[in-house]
DNA sequence: CTGTAGACCTGGAGGC
DNA sequence: TGCCTCCAGGTCTACA
């Protein structure tokens, strides 16, 4: 499901929670790509939580005496719920703040996704400390892009979506933003013009910047905390449109398997 | 060090 | 209906 645009979108239905304690913490299900801290309902009662960021698409909820690190991974999704919301099948942890609600509610049904503890700074955390650069960053430009993936032979689809060169790009925004910049996803990185790079960066930025503001990519599942979908998913130019009409040439998109991933394009803009 | 394949897990879609 | 196969927004780990 969720890319960094769905992540950034879910970080910030959050706010309204900003401020509040927590009273309780029920977890219903441990295993989740990590298995959850049996202590944390003890350590979580009373606990304010005082700021939420996101870093790649870790959201990290920062408590009076720590952070939940949480990530969505496929199929995650939060929501705030009123107290007397029924649980669902895979509504496997719930945040209950002051004694009446509202209910932070993680629901996973792929289980792929984490809530840690730390206690330390989490920009430390190993899943954290060797990430790249947020693609809206300005230390994410074309230069260190071309510096750092030049010399490798990786498909730039792939390099794009290795977080230790940029976060946050997964397989929506990789495709979309390959094809604004006339690059197929196949091309190897060390075959990428400078000029090229240069396209690539700018359309991320745009890419991914537009994705927030319109909510995210809801595809079959993406929903905000409230329940909103996106509407992204309705200015994918190539992503889901195999065999339909490219929007600038009127060729036929192609699906192919680069890397294990589904990856679209278009064989006539895309060289 | 680099790049790739496998692993984790559930559910929905489509074929027979 | 039911069973089977394939596919899905991620990314860590093991291995060549």
């Amino acid at each position: 499901m969720p890319e960094l645009p769905e992540v950034e979108v879910t970080r910030l239905g959050l706010i309204p929670l900003l401020n509040k304690t927590i009273c309780r913490v029920d977890i219903r299900n441990h295993s989740l790509r990590w298995p959850i801290n049996k202590n944390l309902p003890k350590i979580l009662k009373n606990q304010q939580l005082v700021e939420l960021k996101r870093r790649s698409k870790y959201i990290l909820a920062k408590f009076t005496n720590g952070t939940l690190i949480i990530h969505l991974g496929m199929s995650g999704h939060l929501s705030i719920l009123p107290l007397t919301s029924p649980i669902q099948k895979h509504d496997h942890v719930d945040f209950i703040f002051h004694n009446d609600g509202p209910i932070l509610r993680y629901t996973d049904p792929r289980r792929f996704g984490s809530i840690l503890w730390t206690q330390n700074n989490p920009m430390e955390h190993k899943l954290l400390f060797n990430l790249g650069p947020e693609p809206l960053d300005n230390d994410f430009d074309a230069n260190y892009l071309y510096k750092k993936i030049k010399g490798k032979k990786q498909c730039i689809k792939s390099a794009i979506m290795d977080a230790h060169n940029v976060v946050g790009i997964g397989n929506i925004y990789a495709s979309e933003a390959l094809f604004y910049s006339k690059i197929r996803p196949q091309r190897r990185s060390c075959n990428v013009t400078k000029k090229e790079y240069s396209d690539l960066v700018k359309f991320i930025k745009i890419v991914i910047k537009d994705a927030i503001i319109k909510g995210g990519s809801s595809m079959s599942d993406f929903f905000d905390v409230s329940g909103e979908n996106g509407y992204f998913q309705n200015e994918h130019k190539v992503y889901g449109r195999e065999g339909m009409l490219c929007y600038a040439c009127e060729s036929i998109i192609t699906q192919k398997r680069i890397a294990q991933r589904s990856s679209f394009f278009c064989k006539k803009c895309q060289k």
